[in-house]
RNA sequence: GGGACCGUGGGUUAGUCUGGUAUACUUCGGGCCUUGGGUGCCCGUGACCGCGGUUCAAAUCCGCGCGGUCCCA
C-alpha cells in the first residue's frame, strides 16, 4: 500500500463491501456517524443521524397509520410473568429470549417482571375490558417502543441488536374478513415504506406454518434482498385468528345481541430496516442515501480564493436560503479551516444525496454545478430555476437507487427444481432460489441442515383484500426437495 | 450450536514471538497558512479492555472474564 493511499484512507471506509461485508457494514455505521456500540454486548447507542433515519420511517409510518384509523398508546415496558403465562405459544415462542427483572430497589419482587419482548400479553388484557359491543370495533392501536430480545447469537448494529426500536400494532375486529383486510392494509403500507422511502424493493408473501409467529394463523412478510445475496425479513404482519382473543377473552355484543369473540391481528417494523437501508444503497465511500430520509439532503460546498470569497459565499448563501424555504434539508459547509476535497469525502461518507459545488466560476456564469453521491454524475443548472433543479435531481437520485436495488432483485430469483440444484444456485448466487413445495418442513430442514438457507416465503396470487390470499401454485407438481406432490411454491434464501 | 482471529490516546497503528523509558499518522484544542478531490507548518491534550497469576519487573507470558469480527451449522 502506497503513503499516499494510507493517508486517505483513514479518515474514510477502508474495508470493502463485496470483499468483506461484515466489517465493512460496521465500520460505515460507525464512521458515518450512525451508531456507537454501548458497553454491554448487543446494544448500540443511537447517534443523531442514525436516529434522524429512524425519525424519517416513523414519520412516514405514524402518518398512513394514523389516515387509516390506528390510535398511538403507551404500556409498561415490564409485563408481570403472570399475563405473559396466558398465552403458551407467546411463552413457547419467546422463553429462551426472554429478560427478567427480579429485583425492585433492595428487595425481591413477588413476581418476577418480564422485559417485554412483544406486547401482546399485556396489551390484549386491556383491549378484551375496552371492547364490549360490536361498535367498538375495529379497535387499532399501536405504540412505537423498544423490546428486549436476548439473543445469545451475534449482533450487528441495527440488524440483531439485544434492544431494538419497532412499532407494534394491536387490532381486533368484528369478523375474519376485517382481520385479514387489516392484516394487508399494514403488509401494503410496510411495502410502501421500503419502496416509496427507503429505494427498497421488496417481496411480499407468507411464512411457511412452521415459521409463523408464535400463536399467528397466519404470518406475512416482505423480505428485502441485500447485495451480499441475503434476505431480510423487512416487516410483519400477522393474522392471529381467534386463539388470543381467547386466550385473552376479547369478546363482544354483537348485533344479534350473542356474546361473540373477536379476530385480532399485529403487525411490527423495527430498525432493522435502518440496517437494510444502509447494507442495500452504501458502497465503498461510505454512506448513500435517498433523498427521502437523508437527514442532510443537500450539501453545499462554496470554494474560494481570498479575492472572491465574498462574492462566492454570499451567492452560496442565498442559494442556501432559498432551498431551505422550498423545504429542503440544507447544510452550507462553509468552514474555513477545510478545503474543498476534503468536505467532499465528508459529505460522501455521511451519504449526502446531493452536493452543490459553488467557486468563482458558477458566480460568474450564474449557475451551480450539481453532484450526486451514488454515481458521481455532475450537472450544471442555471442560478434562475435552482429550486425545481434541485427537486429534480433529487427525484433521479432517488430512482437511481430504487432502479439499481430492484435489477439486483430481479437477477436473483432463480428457480430450481431438485435438492442439489437449489443449495448449488444458493451457494454460486445466493439470492432466492423458487421451487415447489410440498410443504413438509422436513424438506426445508433438509436443505438448513447443509447450508443454513430456509424458506423465506411463499408467494401469494393476489393482493389478499379481506382473504386469506391464495399462494402460488408451482408449474411442476413435484416438491424440489423430496419429489412428493407439491401445491406450493416456496422460496429459499440465506437469511440474516 | 461449533471453530478461528482480534482488543494499545476519539480513529488507524508500531512494539507482543525474545518481559525492562510505548511508536507514528490522523482526529480534537490553540496559532499561522489558504481552498475546484482528504494542503502545509508550529504548539498542546490524549492510550496498553477488565480481574487474577508468574516475575525484581507484564502492553508483552499464563488463566478466567468482557467486548468485537469472521467462517461453518
Amino acid at each position: 500500500m502506497s503513503e499516499e493511499s494510507q493517508e486517505s484512507q483513514e479518515l474514510g471506509i477502508t474495508e470493502s463491501k463485496s470483499h468483506r461485508p461484515g466489517e465493512w457494514y460496521a465500520e460505515v455505521v460507525r464512521k458515518a456517524g450512525l451508531a456507537d456500540y454501548a458497553p454491554m454486548g448487543g446494544f448500540i447507542v443511537t447517534k443523531p443521524r442514525g436516529y434522524a433515519l429512524w425519525e424519517a420511517i416513523q414519520d412516514a409510518l405514524d402518518g398512513w397509520f394514523a389516515e387509516t384509523g390506528v390510535d398511538n398508546v403507551y404500556f409498561p415496558m415490564f409485563i408481570p410473568e403472570s399475563f405473559l403465562e396466558r398465552e403458551k405459544e407467546i411463552v413457547e415462542g419467546f422463553d429462551p429470549e426472554v429478560a427478567w427483572v427480579t429485583q425492585g430497589g433492595h428487595d425481591e419482587l413477588e413476581e418476577r417482571l418480564a422485559v417485554r419482548p412483544t406486547s401482546e400479553s399485556i396489551i390484549a388484557p386491556f383491549m378484551a375490558d375496552w371492547v364490549r359491543s360490536h361498535r367498538d370495533l375495529p379497535m387499532r392501536l399501536n405504540q412505537w417502543c423498544s423490546v428486549v430480545r436476548w439473543e445469545a447469537t451475534e449482533t450487528k448494529p441495527f440488524f440483531r441488536t439485544k434492544e431494538f426500536l419497532w412499532q407494534e400494532g394491536h387490532t381486533a375486529h368484528a369478523d375474519d374478513a376485517g382481520a385479514w383486510a387489516e392484516v394487508w392494509t399494514r403488509l401494503g403500507q410496510y411495502e410502501r415504506v421500503y419502496e416509496d422511502v427507503l429505494a427498497i424493493p421488496v417481496l411480499r408473501g407468507k411464512k411457511p406454518e412452521h415459521d409463523k409467529f408464535p400463536g399467528a394463523d397466519t404470518t406475512t412478510t416482505v423480505e428485502a434482498l441485500m447485495p451480499d445475496g441475503r434476505s431480510v425479513q423487512g416487516g410483519t404482519s400477522h393474522h392471529l385468528g381467534q386463539s388470543f382473543a381467547e386466550a385473552f377473552d376479547i369478546s363482544f355484543a354483537g348485533e344479534d345481541e350473542e356474546e361473540q369473540t373477536a379476530y385480532t391481528t399485529s403487525w411490527g417494523l423495527s430498525w432493522r430496516a435502518l440496517g437494510a437501508l444502509i447494507m442495500t444503497h452504501s458502497d465503498d465511500q461510505g454512506l448513500v442515501l435517498p433523498p427521502t430520509v437523508a437527514p442532510t439532503q443537500i450539501a453545499i460546498v462554496p470554494i474560494w480564493q481570498e479575492d472572491t470569497q465574498e462574492e462566492v459565499l454570499e451567492y452560496s448563501a442565498a442559494i442556501a436560503d432559498e432551498l431551505e424555504e422550498a423545504g429542503f434539508r440544507v447544510e452550507l459547509d462553509d468552514r474555513d479551516e477545510r478545503n474543498p476535497g476534503f468536505k467532499f469525502n465528508e459529505h460522501e461518507l455521511n451519504g449526502v444525496p446531493l452536493r452543490l459545488e459553488i467557486g468563482p466560476y458558477e458566480v460568474e456564469d450564474e449557475e451551480v454545478t450539481l453532484v450526486h453521491r451514488p454515481d458521481k454524475e455532475e450537472g450544471v443548472e442555471g442560478r434562475e430555476g435552482i429550486v425545481d433543479a434541485v427537486d429534480d435531481h433529487l427525484d433521479r437520485i432517488y430512482d437511481k437507487l430504487y432502479d439499481a436495488a430492484a435489477e439486483r432483485l430481479d437477477d436473483n430469483v432463480r428457480e430450481a427444481h431438485a435438492p442439489e440444484d437449489i443449495m448449488g444456485t444458493l451457494g454460486r448466487h445466493g439470492g432466492y432460489v423458487k421451487t415447489p413445495w410440498c410443504g413438509d418442513e422436513a424438506c426445508e430442514e433438509a436443505i438448513k441442515e447443509k447450508m443454513a438457507a430456509e424458506i423465506v416465503l411463499q408467494p401469494l396470487e393476489a393482493e389478499g383484500g379481506e382473504t386469506a390470499g391464495e399462494v402460488e401454485k408451482p408449474e411442476s407438481e413435484e416438491c424440489g426437495v423430496c419429489g412428493d406432490h407439491a401445491e406450493e411454491v416456496a422460496y429459499f434464501a440465506r437469511t440474516y
